[in-house]
DNA sequence: TGCAAGTTGTAGAT
DNA sequence: ATCTACAACTTGCA
């Protein structure tokens, strides 16, 4: 029923000034969250526009793009994807510009027109961005307007456009599945990818710095600061880039012959503790999250694949949300919240987040560093975080145990905490999702039910009995004796002994007795909870901030109609 | 107001 | 492998 979606289908162009449409007014194309050329909204807009020169940048901003704020894996996984970005432009006569600064710095000079004139600025709106990431596009929009040239934003990196999906919601954002999943079956299918073209785009001719200071090409990672071991240790196995994930979307749609894999994936039913087959290929999800991440793969191409070629084909196939429609709607939902619910990104003053005294002070640091290193004395734990480090890719359910570990399992670590950790390591954190994940986990929105909790043994074991995946990412159990792989601290002296490693020594000693402590904190997450039902839920609680904050999308609370 | 359902718990019984 | 108790959360809808 879905035709393909022309890209004259849009909005039609604005009329501009005669001014600026002089024979070499000049497009610039800030890219962003989406490093493809396939289904890219903001590629073609920029096309229809149809400048006499195209001028596609990319800007690393050391806030994100540095050894403090990112890690290695994802900076490397980045990296690659403008390699690969920039080569396919080369394919079709362009070129990639990548600038190295604060994007409200290092663009307006572009504007001035630095050999030409500039008319047109095209970006792809960030809709569930932090703060500071929405003022400063309105930063770098301004300016631009300021140099006369028009700006225009497009959607592309979810499905829907969030705006949309909002309004035919009445204003309030769904913060539930199944309310979602009505939405979404009010609001009709996404639209379908763009048919971008492979012909010559417009040249990219400009003069990038005379100076010699700024050559505008893609960096290598220690030009970014990062250490040579950087490239050692921080290494997601496969590489980054518009090709290479649109070659993995293929492989995971044949995966299992005739598309079976594909159609009857259901994600409760897929194994965090898989180690690595000898191919050195298949994990038991699609690890296509990096891609989606930084829209090397469209979402939209991605649901549609699975919709055309693998449910369409069947007569059963899985449904959401355990589907892999169901993992598109997820992320869908969570970026829909993270735009509309004000300060979805913290605890205080998050309409949807229940209010936790979390530990603060030395202890609690103590405890966050020591989950970070790997270094809790629970070998499932520690295999886990040591994965992260090294890879910067955890299975989901992996992410769920070291999540619960942190925040009201184990150790009553601030979700904020867990979630900035993740951000900096994992090599495909989307701000929206990790935040949303880490409510989740911690049973602060989303989840309520904090009696059931993630044991660091027994969730495990039912997985992988005979601690393969601890053995790999924990190297100094390796020889630990099945019965004790996720309880070292009781295997006899003489067993740690023979098994070269004595805990205490050679391994941590646990850092909590898991009992005792998701006990005493499920008695404190009843109390938040009643503390929660006892001031007026709408009106908040205590400090009254809540209510006050300025909403991004829509006021928290607003049910009516706009 | 009551009731059903909620992507992904555990421990112990049978 | 499938069941039940655990002690009982929330949202969303009738």
């Amino acid at each position: 029923p879905c035709r393909p979606r022309a890209a004259c289908d849009m909005a039609p162009a604005p009329a501009r000034s005669s001014a600026a449409a002089s024979s070499s007014a000049a497009c610039v194309l800030w890219l962003r969250q989406s490093l493809r050329l396939h289904d890219s909204p903001a590629l073609e807009r920029a096309l229809r526009l149809a400048p006499a020169r195209l001028l596609p940048v990319f800007v690393l901003d050391p806030r994100q793009a540095s050894p403090e704020a990112m890690g290695a894996a994802r900076a490397g996984f980045l990296l690659e994807s403008l390699r690969d970005l920039d080569s396919s432009l080369k394919r079709r006569g362009s070129r990639l510009l990548c600038l190295r600064g604060r994007p409200e710095e290092v663009l307006p000079p572009l504007a001035q027109g630095r050999g030409g004139t500039v008319a047109d600025l095209v970006f792809e709106g960030d809709h569930s961005a932090e703060r500071w990431a929405r003022q400063r596009d309105e930063e770098v929009a301004r300016a631009f307007r300021d140099s006369g040239a028009q700006v225009h934003v497009e959607t592309g990196h979810t499905l829907w456009d969030p705006e949309l999906l909002l309004a035919k919601n009445r204003g309030a954002p769904p913060t539930s599945m199944p309310a979602f999943l009505k939405l979404v079956e009010r609001v009709g299918p996404p639209p379908r990818p763009l048919e971008g073209g492979s012909g010559h785009l417009p040249p990219s001719d400009w003069a990038p710095g005379s100076d010699g200071a700024e050559p505008g090409g893609v960096p290598a990672l220690k030009d970014l600061g990062y250490g040579p071991a950087a490239d050692a240790l921080g290494a997601f196995p496969f590489k980054g880039g518009e090709t290479a994930g649109l070659d993995r979307l293929e492989a995971s749609l044949r995966r299992g012959g005739g598309a079976v894999w594909a159609a009857d994936f259901e994600k409760p039913k897929t194994d965090p503790t898989q180690v690595e087959g000898p191919r050195f290929a298949e994990r038991s999800t699609t690890a296509l999250s990096p891609y989606l991440r930084f829209g090397c793969v469209s979402a939209r191409t991605f649901y549609w694949r699975l919709q055309d070629d693998v449910y369409a084909a069947r007569s059963k196939h899985a449904l959401p949300p355990v589907s892999l429609h169901g993992q598109l709607l997820w992320r869908e939902l969570f970026h829909l919240n993270a735009f509309a619910v004000p300060n979805f990104h913290q605890m205080e003053g998050n309409p949807i987040c229940r209010q936790v005294p979390w530990a603060e002070g030395a202890e609690a640091d103590k405890r966050l560093a020591a989950w970070e290193a790997g270094a809790t004395g629970f070998p499932w734990i520690d295999a886990c975080m040591n994965q992260l480090r090294a890879e910067g890719w955890l299975h989901h359910l992996a992410r769920h145990a070291v999540a619960c570990f942190l925040t009201r399992g184990d150790l009553w670590v601030s979700w904020e905490q867990g979630r900035d950790v993740f951000d900096r390591l994992l090599v495909d954190s989307d701000p929206a999702l990790n935040s949303a994940n880490w409510m989740w986990l911690s049973c602060s929105s989303y989840f309520y039910q904090y009696f059931r909790c993630y044991s660091p043994i027994a969730f495990p074991k039912k997985y992988d009995k005979r601690g393969a995946y601890v053995r790999r990412w924990v190297p100094a159990l390796k020889e630990m004796p099945d019965a004790y792989i996720y309880e070292p601290w009781k295997a006899p002296k003489a067993v740690q002994e023979r098994a070269g490693c004595v805990v205490g020594r050679d391994y941590p000693e646990p850092i909590v007795d898991h009992r005792e402590a998701s006990q005493e904190n499920m008695a404190r997450m009843k109390a938040a909870y009643d503390a929660h039902k006892a001031g007026a839920p709408l009106a908040g609680k205590g400090k009254g901030k809540g209510q006050t904050a300025a909403p991004q999308g829509v006021p928290a609370g607003k049910r009516g109609k706009a």
